[in-house]
Order: C-alpha cells, then structure tokens, then sequence
DNA sequence: TATGAATGAGGATTCATTCAT
DNA sequence: TATGAATGAATCCTCATTCAT
C-alpha cells in the first residue's frame, strides 16, 4: 500500500494541510472524527468545542462558521488525496499495475490516518452549499482525470470490459462502500482488499 | 428489468406496504423525497406537512415521532426488496442468471418507483437510534442470505473470482453508488447498467 | 364516623350530584382520580377520554371544556360537603360533639369515597379562572359558616382557647394536610384520627 | 420570632444558597415567585425569562431544564430550613420553648423573605419527578428528625396530649395552611399566629 | 485568543378544541 | 353521541453565532 505519512509532512510543509499539532489542525480532525461518527448535523459546535477543549464560542475564533470548518475538513483531503493519487501513479509503469494504484491509494485513505476526513468527504456532501460544493468539485476534477486515464488506458490494452466512464463510477462506488464494512483489523488485510478490487475491477482470470 | 409495479399492488393489498392513497402512505412517500433531497436531520415536520399540505401537528396523529416517520420509510422498503428478490430468483434457472437478478432488483429499487425510499434506506442509516437500526438489520437478514448464497452458487459453477462475502459488500457498494451518478434518464439504460455491473462482477470474458 | 353512602344517594336522587352510572358521573369520577393523581395541567383530556372508554374528541359533547370537568368535580364535592356537614351537626347536641362532627366529616370526605374530588377541590384552586373560583366561594359559605358558628358555640363553653376564626383555618389545615400523609388501611383508624385532631383542637386534658 | 436574614447571609457565603445578586440567585428567586403565583404547569419559560429580563433560551445556560430550576428552588428551602431549625433549636433550653421554636421557625419560613420558595416547596411536589422527589426527601430527613425529637421531648414532659408521629403532621398541616389564609399585614401578627398554633399544639391550658 | 452570557430564530412535540362524517 | 383527522397556538428546548470582558 501506499504511505500516505510522508506525503502529508511534506503537504504540511508546505501549508498545504495544516499541522496536526496547530489549533486549526486539532480542531479539524475532531471535526472529521465527529462529523464522521455523528453526522455533520447532529454535532454541534459545542461537541466540538468539547473535543479540543476550548468553549464553543472561541470555535469562531478559528473559523467563520460550523460549515467553513466542514470544508475545512474536505478540501484538506481532497488537496492530500490528488497529490497522493499523482505520486502513486508516477511510480506505475504500466496499466495493471497503474489500476492497482487508484485502488490502493483510494483504500489507503478512507482506511488510514485520514479515514475520517475522508468518509465525512464522500458522506456529508449535502451539507454544503451548492458554491462550496462546486469548489470543492474543482478541486477534485484532476483527480477523476488521472482515473478516467488510467482506466482508458488499461481498455486499450485490453484489461478491461466496462466503459472507462462507467467503470470508474462503478469502482470507485465498491470502494467507497468498504468504509461501511470493511475493517482493517479483521482477516482481510488492506492489501487482500485491494487485490479483491482489482481481480474485480479487471476481466482477467486470476 | 423486474417489474416492481405489480409486486408493490399485491403487498398493499396485504397491508405489508402503506397504500400510496392513504394519507399514511401520502406521508411517507413526502418524507421518503425530502428525507432524500434535504437528508434527515435537515428536513424540519414544516416541511414534511407541507409537502402533505397539513400542518406540522397533525403529523404526529400518524406518526409518534419523526423518527418513527424515517422508520416507516425504511421498513417498508427492507420488506418490499425482500419479497422483490424472492420472486426475482424464483425465475432464475441457472447461476449466471441469478447474479443477474440480484443486479436488476437492486438497481430496480434504486432507481425506480422507489428510489427515494431505497436512497434513505442506504443513506440516513445513522439517523435511526440502535434498537430501530437492529430492527432493520433483523428484516434486512433473509435479502442478504438471497445474496450469499447466490454468490456461493456463482462461486461453485466458475462464475466469480472473488471470495462471495467480499463479493457481496464491492457489488453492493457499486450498485448503491449508482444513486449518486446514475440517470436513468441518460444514454445508458437501466438494462445496459445492469449489464455492466454483471460483467465486472463475473469473471468470464465477454 | 358519619355515613356518605346515603347522603349520597339522596343527592342523586335530587339531581344535584351527577349519578355514576351516568356518562357524566363516570367521566366526573375519572376526572377527579387523574386530576389528582397527577395534577389538572399534566392531566391531557386524552388521559381522560382513555380512562373512561371514549376519544378525547368525544368529552367536548359532554363538557364545553376541560376546564368545566374541573370546576363540575368541585362543585359536586361542595355540594355534598355542605349537606354532609349539615346532617352531622343535626345530630349532635353539645358543643363537644359538634366539634367532634366538624372534624369527622372533613376527614369522611378527605378518605372515603370522595376523597379524590375533595383532594382536587383543595389542590386544584389556582387552576380555575376566578370567575369559576368565586363561584365556588359562594357554594362554600354555608359550610364555613357552620364551622365558625360551631367554634363559636364551643368557645363560649370553654371548650377552646384559640379564636374560633384562626383555630377554623389552623385545624382546616391539619385536616386538609392528611390527605398527604394519612392512610387508612395503616395502624390508625379514621376514628382514631379524629380522636387526635379532636384532642389538638380542644384545650381540655384527656 | 427567629431572624432569617443573618443565617441566609452565611450560607450564601458559603455556597449552600445562591447569592440573589447573581444570574442563578435572581433566577431562582423569579420562579419561586411565578411559580407559586400561578404553579410550576402554568408558568412558561418565557414568563421566567421575562420575569429576569433574559430570553427564554438564555435560561438553558444556567439550568439544564425547567424542572432543574423547580428543583433548585425546592433544594435551597431545604438547606435553608434545616440550618434554621438547628440554630434555633440549640437556643430553646427547655421543651416548651423548643415546640414554640418549631413553630416560629416553619412560620418564619411559610410567610418571611422565602415565602414563595417554601411554597413551593410544598404545593409543586408532583411537578418533580420521583427521582429529584427522593433527592429531596433525604434533604429533608434531619428537618423532620429534629421536629420528631422535640415532640418527643415535650411529650415526655407532658406538655402533648397526641403521639409525636401524628401530632407533628397535624401541625405541620396547620402550619402549611396559614400560607393559603394568613397576611402578615393583617391584625394578627406573626408572633400571634406563633402562640395560638402552640397553643393549640400543647395540651396545657393558657 | 479564550471566556461565558446572551441572542433569536427555529427545532420537535403537545394539546385543547373543532367539525365533517 | 361517538369518531378521528385536522387545527393552530403554545410548549420546552437547541443551537450557531455574537460580543463585552
């Protein structure tokens, strides 16, 4: 599997993602764990406050509104999951091994550090406004273009049965819904998964 | 596709699903839309009575709670899919053809009559408090045990690569995701969605 | 201790106490046991409809309002309270007797049968709107006045030593207060109990 | 007659009771007020916001729910009492005297500064649910050992004609009473009421 | 930057009462 | 006389947000 750990440290370097060790970034991944666990509705600002240990009302110190600290949580993955995605595939030199890494590299976030803010991501997208919404599908739109590539790239050479168009919908609804049952500390390891998605995802015999 | 119309008609008749013409029925086929639309804890008893054209009061001569109105929504859903897929198998004669109708029945449910029903079934699961969740679990039992042993089926006739109860989960999720990207609407019919999702399950070459 | 039983009948064959055979005897009954037992406020007219066998719909052919079931529970009581004391004092022939009847006859209404409308009658007050409460005062009037007159009697035989218009209210409160504390089936007899109260209320040595 | 103030002033000092100049203490002091005037049913939250010059929700940040401030006033009274009685009774060198100071102590309460809470405390009992009802009630137990202890005493220097159990709910009754009938403005005064309840209490005659 | 008291709009729910059937 | 669905105002309470300290 990918590792993810590295690639953070140098995103935070950067001031891409905030530090885990700051006041925003505490704040942030409480909210991702809340939100994920709760819901986005059913936590309130107090829940968080509670989380960090400030009062509710310094929460607004940090953020302008309970909803810009959901695309807080959001657009941080979404920033670490692109990067992630485009350092995975630039070390997969052909298409198999390339279609193995959109699946790690997708597994590794909703099962790793940053699950969370991942399944709050895909989950809690009604819970924002349409113009945050479209910011947030900007910012993923080179990430479906490095799939939709990959994909058509592997139909060509055969790998695969299903419109690339399709096909990753398909695929990317499988691996979302492992966030629902799947646990990493059960039989199946992270890497048997994803050799499940794959053998799944291509029309080769095993 | 399964024609779920008739199979509905018969379950009102015996009283296991509301009938669309009461107002209990009128209630939650409401909420089943803006449970969807809006989500659950967004959607207010305003809204809902408005949608009916009572006020917000009189919904609580039906229903005890909102809780139990999102109750309604799923339990009648969980029975119509089960009695869906029973009649569904019935008629499947051979492996190949059953996996097929674990396909189209979901997807049937998904985007048919009821896709607003099916929508909130799979998507506000965390709003019901644990003992209705374990309610649902209990009438969702005998759908998944169709699914197992179809799979197993598939499994023992060469049809599947992949473990049935891992299987199981990465189709499900697949179908399940098709409600956010899926119009039935668009160039690709349900039938050809169907097709799809049965060649990436199988692994056979088309 | 004085017989209701009778006295009872007597004022239904007169019509001035609802028979509890009637539908408004029945719902009075039921009334005065809820309103008791949980107060008139937290008492819905649902409870009401319950306890008697109808809809809560139904009671408002019987009474024009809730508040009327009320005020229809403690005027009854009033009425029978004042022909009660009446016939109690018609039979005893000296002060001390008198006395003895006073507190006898309270005592009758606050733990036999009607215990539950006198309890209401005393504890319900602030529930009724004042024009209702006045006229409540007016039906009680007689009966106090046959208290003062009988202290009186039994002042002037030197009998007590506190005026008979604070001693009325100082013993009306003890009375009133066994509603609270005073079980029949305990240890002490309802005749018993009057031997106290009589015993607190005279200044003569046993 | 026992003076209240002093003794108040030292357990507000030491937290036992709410200081009346702080949020909580103002608050408690307007429901004791509205509560009694129109029962705890009868008054809304917003009657207490108004009553303090706050809106309705602010309540909710200084007590959990509304029956918690019904519970607040009852648990002050109670505290309040307790320490009253013991002072006054650790002054009360010989059994008469201590009855009277029994007596003077429940009156100073019923009809001095605390009158509305202590009212309260004893006309909202059902309001409370039955586990704040036993929080109180143990509260209370030193009170009432206290009033049993002196009847005792008084009893055995023959001073009272009734047993100790039932003589002191007898008087207690009375006592409870007076806050229906007696004012303080009238031409008896409260030191007046003290001497005709003992008088009434002992069986000595005046 | 943090506190904590207050806001004020809005939440679900209750309930006496009405009325067509 | 009884039903039961509906009303509509009122209830307690929640909560994101503000702001003086």
């Amino acid at each position: 599997m990918p590792q993810i750990g590295a690639l953070l440290r140098k995103l935070i370097a950067d001031g891409q993602v905030s530090d885990p060790a700051s006041p925003r970034g505490k704040l942030l991944a409480a909210a991702a764990k809340l939100f994920r666990q709760n819901g986005y509705a059913a936590t309130t600002v107090r829940d968080l406050g509670a989380e960090v240990g400030i009062l509710s009302g310094s929460l607004f110190h940090h953020f302008k509104s309970k909803e810009e600290i959901l695309f807080g949580v959001m657009s941080e993955v979404v920033v670490a999951m692109e990067a992630a995605l485009r350092a995975a595939l630039s070390e997969a030199h052909e298409p198999r091994a390339a279609v193995r890494a959109l699946i790690a590299t997708e597994l590794a976030f909703i099962h790793g550090k940053t699950s969370n803010a991942t399944a709050v991501l895909l989950y809690e997208w009604r819970a924002l406004n349409s113009s945050r919404q479209a910011q947030i599908l900007t910012g993923r739109e080179a990430y479906f273009a490095m799939w939709q590539q990959t994909l058509k790239a592997a139909q060509q050479a055969g790998l695969v049965a299903v419109e690339p168009e399709y096909l990753r919908q398909l695929i990317h609804g499988a691996l979302t819904w492992t966030a629902v049952w799947y646990k990493p500390s059960g039989a199946l390891s992270l890497d048997g998964l994803a050799d499940r998605c794959l053998l799944m995802a291509l029309s080769e015999r095993p």
